[in-house]
DNA sequence: TGATATTTGTACGTATGTATT
DNA sequence: TAATACATACGTACAAATATC
């Protein structure tokens, strides 16, 4: 499940999978820092899950300090410390 | 609200007014290290929310490391180190 | 000025799975 | 065989702030 799709079936759920996706676009350069990820509705769209789901796998990267969100903005990818 | 009873209408969501309530509770000591919290079920009747709710106002204090879920058990309040 | 769309924040209810007691 | 308890997921609704027209 390198990419684009989960396995809504395999033990990581759901919302692991997609936040693990998202780490991987992040550490490979695809979402630069201080870029905004994708928002909840384009992850529910995307992956075909319920908000609830997508706004649990940006927790993970939050927690982890891979993103910030911004409330009514979006979410972005965190800029290395320098 | 110092205790018991949270205001769902308060700048302050109820899952942050519960989870200030228990943390109040741990640290007078009224539930003591490695003793278990109440339930989410019990949480659910006591102040009124929704299962939600009074899960994610428990993932506040394990946030904080304050205590600890063992899964199909309970969540027990954390040993301070020695 | 006003209306609309977007986006995150919060909360509700419900269902299923899994493990322990 | 229940009953208990947490983990995960679904869908839904409304609020608040921002952006856009």
């Amino acid at each position: 499940m390198a990419d684009g799709r989960i396995d809504p079936l395999a033990p990581t759920p759901p919302y692991r999978q997609i936040a693990e996706i998202l780490r991987l676009r992040i550490e490979s350069g695809q979402y630069p820092p201080d870029t905004r990820i994708p928002t909840e509705s384009e992850l529910v769209e995307t992956f075909e899950v319920a908000r609830t789901t997508a706004r649990r796998a940006v927790s993970v990267l939050r927690d982890a300090g891979l993103v910030y969100t911004v409330p009514q903005r979006g979410t972005y990818v965190t800029a290395p410390a320098r």
